[in-house]
DNA sequence: CTACAAGTTAGAGTTGACTCTAAGTCAAGC
DNA sequence: GCTTGACTTAGAGTCAACTCTAACTTGTAG
């Protein structure tokens, strides 16, 4: 079980940030008697996750319903179908900026090899 | 030349944003005399690279850094390396963000193959 | 016990990038 | 000349995602 600061260390994020994202509906540590956080195994593999979603863009508001798609799981009402969904759709998303990027990239390289056509040999000043 | 309507649908963006990114100093058109924007060929090859580095999040204080050090560039004070520096700099960047977005990606697809497991056949209904 | 570092809260503030509004001015067809 | 739709401006408003503050409480090492 670790502590807020523990999990901050860990995925390099802010203690802040990490209570943001509960209020947010993220992440449900579970508490000390007094009330301090304290988180699993489980909750810093989701955290991680989170933020692999987030370093992609996706909204926090999508995150959470995928959360909340979770928690309402039962067995008389299964919700990972439109988990499933919800997954895809941001795949695709994933997909469009990587075609973006790859573009954009390109782009950067030949301009950038008009300017190194300019300074033939910027090279190495002691 | 271009009015900012015809830009504006030329680039799939608003006139506001075309206005907003001149007052952040990204663009200068010309003007008719009554005041009027219009915009050549140069200005909407520009635009759309603008589009670009925004696209892959180039942040616009860094756009404008770029524009200035273009039109401070003259013979007596060449800034052409400093503006290779800037993209190479957004290039780092981008390659950060493909990684990323690899990263992702894959984890999505395992994800995804999970789910797909538990609705072996979601076949078309009608 | 006590000191004090680390945790807690509600809520305010910040940032970047738009996005919109209101009150006008310009331009093109009739 | 007149109408009407597109254009102009300064500046206010919005939004997502943090980021911070202040006043207070908890936990732990000595």
């Amino acid at each position: 079980m670790y502590t807020i600061s523990e999990i901050s260390q860990l995925t390099e994020t802010t203690a802040h940030t990490i209570r943001y994202y509960e209020k947010e509906g993220l992440l449900f540590p579970t508490r000390t008697a007094g009330g301090v956080r304290r988180y699993d195994e489980s909750q810093l593999t989701w955290l991680r996750f989170v933020l692999r979603l987030r370093a992609t863009h996706m909204p926090i508001d999508q995150i959470r319903e995928y959360v909340e798609l979770f928690l309402a799981s039962s067995e008389t009402h299964d919700t990972s179908l439109e988990r499933l969904r919800l997954l895809e759709a941001h795949q695709q998303n994933v997909r469009q900026q990587l075609a973006e990027l790859i573009r954009t990239e390109q782009m950067i390289t030949e301009k950038i090899a008009v300017y190194q056509q300019l300074h033939p040999t910027v090279k190495e000043t002691i």
